[in-house]
DNA sequence: GTCTATAATGAGATAGAC
DNA sequence: GTCTATCTCATTATAGAC
């Protein structure tokens, strides 16, 4: 580990960091298993941070910058319509909570975390803002392929879509029920299609 | 502290840990916190549980059992119309949020610290089935008070309800913009009042 | 600059006096 | 039955040898 740039070192840890809390959760991701992570010596935390939430800090600007955010744009092209195309990015989305739950509740786990520690309680807000701009991203996209355009502000539909997932992230992993996932997701498509232009059967 | 009934203890410590966990996170809610809020040494805490998460797991029951759960019935009754009281519903909600949001937060620690915690793992599945039970009550009294009848069953929408009300909040937790909340319930009141039989116009 | 060794703190749990 | 005093362990952070 000789001559490791400190600004390395820094997103090294910040990786492994998020690596430990998406697999055992934001509690689990102490300084010795983050380091442990990272093949790190426990003294290189502090030569990197000057404290444990310095670094979460890092770790939720990752999270911000998109790692590891998804390549759902294929789905919104190859679909035949814009209904089938978002309630296909819905599934997909679904299938990548299903695959990896830990990982989504870790999502939750840390935007919860920032929001109790003072130093840390405005990254949420950036967390979320970029959510909407990924999903708005899609919207337009979507729409944009398949002819129709949105009955109100992207903006303000993305918000709404992010609700909507968040909420049905949540509720399968409280219940675990695919069938009763697979429902919802069928409201929150007729409800986002409920504001295409051209009415609900673009 | 002479002479109280070890059930009453272990109730007595699970209303005071509510309280630590609403006020100040699942993580601030240690033994000495939780004796320090119902004025107990520190060793009746053992006396009364085996472990802390034992202890967890009683808080749960406490919120699963409707500790706190609201009133919101009269909202439904003084409304003119079932549109409104969905409205006035979801805004009721959301002021309870805004009054107290460590408490809302909390109850998302509490079932994201459960679903982590292997013994505790199958807990969140009852407390979400307790919240569709409530949304369920609620919209069975809405539509009959104003003559109307759900175009699916109310289970089903009840879920629903529930995505978007845990939704709705985490977006007002993380950004406290109160414009886009708002925006957020009124969308959530149109995509409910989709589901009416009469139409949408009820 | 880097890492071994350790300090300082606060946690959950318990032994044993009353 | 109840509680004081203590144990053991894991944590973050640092001092100081290389």
């Amino acid at each position: 580990m000789s001559r490791i740039p400190a600004a390395e070192r820094r997103t090294a840890l910040a990786r492994a960091a998020l690596a430990v809390i998406a697999r055992d959760g934001v509690a689990a991701a102490t300084t010795r298993a983050i380091v442990a992570e990272a093949g790190m010596p426990l003294a290189s935390f502090h030569y990197a941070f000057t404290s444990r939430d310095e670094l979460l800090s890092d770790v939720i600007e990752l999270v911000v910058a998109g790692e590891g955010s998804a390549t759902f744009a294929s789905l919104l092209l190859d679909a035949p319509d814009l209904r089938s195309a978002v309630r296909a990015t819905f599934a997909a989305y679904l299938d990548l909570v299903r695959a990896d739950p830990a990982r989504e509740q870790a999502m939750f786990e840390l935007t919860q975390h920032a929001l109790r520690t003072p130093p840390l309680a405005g990254l949420p807000r950036r967390q979320y803002e970029s959510y909407r701009n990924l999903i708005g991203k899609l919207l337009i996209a979507g729409a944009s392929a398949h002819d129709t355009a949105w009955s109100l502000p992207v903006d303000e539909l993305a918000g709404f879509v992010l609700a909507l997932t968040d909420g049905i992230t949540l509720s399968w992993l409280a219940d675990r029920d695919d069938d009763a996932a697979e429902r919802l997701l069928e409201l929150a498509t007729d409800a986002v299609m409920a504001h295409t232009l051209n009415g609900a059967h673009a």
